[in-house]
DNA sequence: ATTAAAATGATAGAATCTAACACACAAAGT
DNA sequence: ACTTTGTGTGTTAGATTCTATCATTTTAAT
């Protein structure tokens, strides 16, 4: 995408919407044509839809319920390999369960494709549990404070929720892994809740890629001891020291 | 919307995509202008976008898996008067204010467009949640069991959450209304929910349009006294009885 | 029955879109 | 150095679609 392009991009995420005579004027030196073909290139890349004159930005469409801010974008990063990581993980997923589902694009990805009959599924999550809706059959949402980047509620109302709850299978996410430091995330109050979530639950499933392992943020919450299963998509960054883990380490084709 | 009007929408949501030829293939009785027309009465409802030479779905992109749900049908419809109704509503919201936002299409059609400045919103649904946490400074998601029809959640973990939380202004909706049974919804539990948001707001605040005066559904959470203002957008369904509440229902132009 | 309002049809002209070809320029290969 | 290839761009002509307007029909209300 070139300089002409982007900048056609930006004004359509900020305006939502844009007419080909106002593009003749932002740029006069170009031809009409080339700025048809702009907008042509912006909707086969996703970021456009062309209108009669114009075109519209895809962000207009998304905002009866979809998610567009900087947790979207990071969501869409790897989403083949957040598939692949999560269509694994959900095989653990057995009928009539309390299953548990943490915040995180990988365990949305989970939540997109999960039938999960009969399953009540418990969420930390306010677009896991919205999407979950659609097709569960039961959903309990953890209340509090809701972290404008993970959209995950967490403080003292969750941890009193999950007091009373029971839960079969925890399918959780982290920011980070070091053998050391264990699995991290950046926000104390999160940490607390995952923290009692891994405690909790009789069986507990990490998904993380392996883009994250070696990095540590500020709170631990669980160690590799902690977890039954942990689904990713490769070992070669693991030192020698996780072999023993092995069998708990399930990795995806990618 | 007519008949025709209907199927195209139909036609609409099912293929995502629509174009002027076909309809005409679809609806030869009818000329090109009158399709046009369709066309257009479906944008300005919100149900399409025109395109060059026919129209998308809204829903194409905002459901990328899944295709809508009972509760995004009913958001849907009559939009604009929603939107009308919100706007007004949302000139009470003052700056740094705790502000509660019920479940309900036309309170969400109020969080898109709130701007509320330092304030603390509450909310029951997850999809006004979802949305808040785009733009506002602070979000609280109660929490509980998810109603797949109102997207809200409710419960005694709901009810137990609001014991710690005080409450500026409440926007409110309801299912229906009558002098008589007061404002009304079909859930027990979000009926129980309301009740104890209205007696611990300092100010109340009803958004509901005139379709829903004279219907009763089961279970009564607030009657008229207990409200301080209702946004409407029609009085003339009013029986005489209600004109001396005249000064707290304010009346939108549509 | 009369009137008003809404929906529809027909037409012309304006605006937009597409396709096709030509040109400029840079990168890569011979 | 020369050619080749590909990409980006400009120009044009013609096809398609859109809008505005007014005439006509249908529907609803009094």
């Amino acid at each position: 995408m070139n300089d002409r392009q982007t900048t056609i991009k930006k004004m359509l995420e900020a305006a939502k919407e844009v007419h080909l005579q106002q593009l003749r004027q932002v740029f006069p030196q170009v031809s009409e044509m080339t700025l048809r073909r702009d907008l042509s290139y912006l909707e086969n890349n996703g970021y456009a839809i062309r209108t009669h004159g114009g075109a519209i930005s895809t962000n207009k469409i998304n905002i009866p319920d979809g998610e567009e801010n900087e947790y979207e974008k990071r969501a869409n990063d790897n989403i083949l390999l957040k598939t692949a990581i999560a269509t694994k993980a959900a095989s653990y997923i057995e009928k009539g369960r309390s299953i548990y589902l943490d915040a995180g694009s990988t365990v949305m990805c989970l939540a997109r494709l999960v039938e999960g009959e009969g399953c009540t599924f418990i969420t930390s999550a306010v677009n896991t549990a919205l999407k979950l809706s659609n097709t569960a059959h039961s959903v309990m949402q953890l209340g509090g404070q809701v972290n404008k980047n993970t959209l995950s509620c967490s403080g003292p109302d969750a941890m009193e929720m999950i007091k009373h709850i029971n839960i079969d299978i925890a399918i959780m996410s982290a920011s980070g892994f070091s053998i050391d430091r264990g699995f991290t995330v950046s926000n104390r109050y999160e940490s607390q809740l995952k923290q009692a979530i891994v405690e909790k639950a009789k069986k507990v499933i990490m998904l993380m890629d392996s883009s994250k392992i070696d990095k540590d943020l500020t709170f631990t919450f669980a160690m590799l001891d902690d977890i039954d299963i942990w689904v990713t998509d490769e070992l070669d960054k693991l030192s020698p020291l996780y072999k023993s883990y092995i069998s708990k380490i399930q990795v995806v084709p990618t």
